[in-house]
DNA sequence: ATAACATTTGAGCAATTGTTCAAATGAAAA
DNA sequence: TTTTCATTTGAACAATTGCTCAAATGTTAT
């Protein structure tokens, strides 16, 4: 993943700094967790699908109309945030209700809101 | 952006449910800032980075050490993170240290680990 | 059974992304 | 000046993404 610049890496870099830096980093499985959860949150459809839960319960076919997208791409980006335990479904006949399966969803959003508008 | 589904969007849907939730959800523009943001966060290496700028400020070089990615790949991910106004830099001679821009992204990341670890 | 229909699924496609490579900047040292 | 070197930049490329379309499920109604 790192060819060359040996001169910046093995000499010239601040060593100490790096290496305390270093032990204060979470582990890159962790860093990989909340870079995938980011990454749930990227998309502009996505996002509005979650915040749309965060208001109540919906089915696939409501969710589709909110977010003005087809219901095959609503259905395919809630298999995504499924997959991302990000929101649970219960299923009632041909219907499938869709909820947020996490509080700290809205934290997280409030505090980048926060970001945006300052 | 979306074609047919009549019957789903027209007829079927709980309209009263739908515009309920509609008039709750914040703006377009603002929806798209928070997903520019998450986008920000999104990838392991631009984490990785702010991660590390949380704890110093540091330089190109020191950065690219710590992900483990060409120094040419880090200056690329810290443009973009400039753009997104989550780090600042400032410049010494040759060297280049940049710093975090905004407390929220810590708050923000905290949050994430609670989803992450529960 | 057959029809209707909400939802899911998989293939295919254009657009975006993260990286590498090579070259360009711009500042300090020789 | 010339060299060195941290950083930036742009082009190119493979990999990923989010969508559409068509077909498949699975459930309810006729």
């Amino acid at each position: 993943m790192n060819k060359g610049n040996i001169v910046c890496e093995v000499e010239l870099i601040d060593e100490k700094k790096v290496k305390a830096v270093k032990k204060k980093l979470p582990q890159d499985t962790l860093i990989n967790q909340l870079s995938e959860t980011f990454k749930s949150l990227s998309d502009f459809t996505r996002l509005k699908i979650l915040l749309s839960l965060a208001e109540e319960e919906l089915c696939v076919c409501d969710i589709a109309a909110l977010t003005g997208v087809s219901v095959s791409a609503t259905s395919h980006q809630l298999r995504l945030l499924k997959n991302a335990r990000l929101v649970n479904y219960i299923k009632e006949g041909k219907m499938v209700y869709y909820s947020l399966d996490d509080e700290h969803i809205n934290k997280i959003v409030n505090e980048a809101t926060k970001h945006c508008l300052e």
